[in-house]
DNA sequence: GGGAGACTATTTCTAATAGGAATATGTCTA
DNA sequence: TAGACATATTCCTATTAGAAATAGTCTCCC
């Protein structure tokens, strides 16, 4: 998301020894590195102070953040803890595992990345969320499909919506009990209402579907479109 | 989105001169070609019957789709308009202006496109809408902000819901009255409906926050957090 | 006791997506 | 007549997504 390599001073026209801009040396404080979306989440997911491996990683994410962002991709967990180990905004240690499994190697985040990752949280423009709807995009073309075909994906998507909320639903009376999940708890809460009006959103769309096709008389609408390809 | 490359038949191991297994070739009917999102999505707006250049599609999709779906970048339109017509599902022509401007390329759908996206729309497993709400991110670590902040952002967001829900509330006004619009109309519809409830989200989140502050007395929560970075 | 399957852990590869910048060409206007 | 603006397209690079490959260790079951 947001692209604001070289925003600030007389950057526009980068050398062309320059290349990399990103990672800033060591040598060259003030200039702090620019980072992508992904980074910031990963540094939040650190910002709670844990030492954790990749794979912890993801698989936290993965439970925690799904409701309302991403799912990283282990490549990208990865990649991420690489760049921010480079500017020193996380370290890492490889440990032992006594039981069973193998090696593996763990991150904290360092003063640096606190600081880093505050100023983020604080600072950084808020932007609009990022929505691919794509049961919209096909209800925007209805013009393809059949009002049975219609219904039918309404219908799935309602029942998505509504799994969605229950587990959300879930996971916050599991959260809300301990004081040190206060904003993750809020922000279950949040998902629950989200998913509720979603699958509302959707039982009203098929009030709307079944008003459309009765006023102008049974199924007309999609005339045109019923000729089989 | 869905990955489904190759999932047929014994195409698991690639020879190395296959290389491209994209926009199966006009030899080999039959294997239809597998489409990512963004094809589905200009097409569909093709599947509309008007012919379009590149340049029309961009900024009639930065209209329409908007709401619910994703602004393409030019790049790749027009990459996907080539790819399109590669598999047969476009087809293109220059066209000289009379009036001003330079010439332009434009694409109409064909009939075996306009068969398949109406495969697609009617086939299709229904997926998951993509939603990454970088707000929502910002207040899950709440221990990174001070209250004061973290209102600031929902507050931000709350009248970035509401302009959009106008914006939706107007576009829906000029759309009912043409019945080609329909479906259209129905997203629209949709569109103002979420975000409304994306503001109401937003208000009840404010509420929760300051319930939560005043739960635990003054700004306690964020305690250790304020220590400035 | 040996293999199948499952879980932890990380890397590699490729495709899809995002979006700035560059390049034309033509209008309109100050 | 330069400069701003709109159309029209291409190019380049970084980010994001996700499958698959690789590897070590455990357990279960025949």
């Amino acid at each position: 998301m947001s692209r604001q390599v070289g925003d600030r001073g007389g950057r526009r026209l980068r050398s062309v020894t320059e290349k990399k801009v990103r990672g800033a040396q060591a040598g060259d404080d003030a200039e702090r590195p620019t980072l992508p979306a992904t980074s910031w989440a990963v540094l939040g997911l650190l910002s709670f102070g844990e030492e954790l491996s990749g794979y912890d990683l993801k698989k936290w994410s993965d439970w925690s953040l799904r409701f309302f962002y991403w799912s990283p991709s282990f490549s990208q967990i990865y990649g991420e803890l690489k760049r921010l180990e480079k500017v020193g905004y996380v370290s890492s240690r490889m440990v032992a595992q006594e039981t069973g499994n193998r090696d593996k190697r763990v991150y904290v985040i360092t003063d640096e990345g606190m600081a880093a990752v505050r100023r983020w949280a604080r600072e950084a423009p808020v932007e609009p969320p990022v929505l691919k709807h794509g049961v919209m995009l096909r209800l925007w073309l209805g013009h393809l499909l059949e009002v049975e075909q219609m219904r039918d994906v309404l219908g799935r998507h309602r029942e998505y919506a509504e799994t969605m909320r229950q587990r959300a639903e879930a996971d916050f009376a599991g959260a809300r009990a301990e004081a040190a999940w206060a904003y993750p708890s809020l922000a279950l809460k949040w998902s629950e209402r989200y998913y509720a009006s979603e699958r509302d959103l959707a039982d009203a769309m098929l009030a709307d579907l079944d008003e459309l096709v009765a006023a102008d008389g049974a199924d007309g609408v999609e005339g045109e479109a019923v000729k089989r390809p």
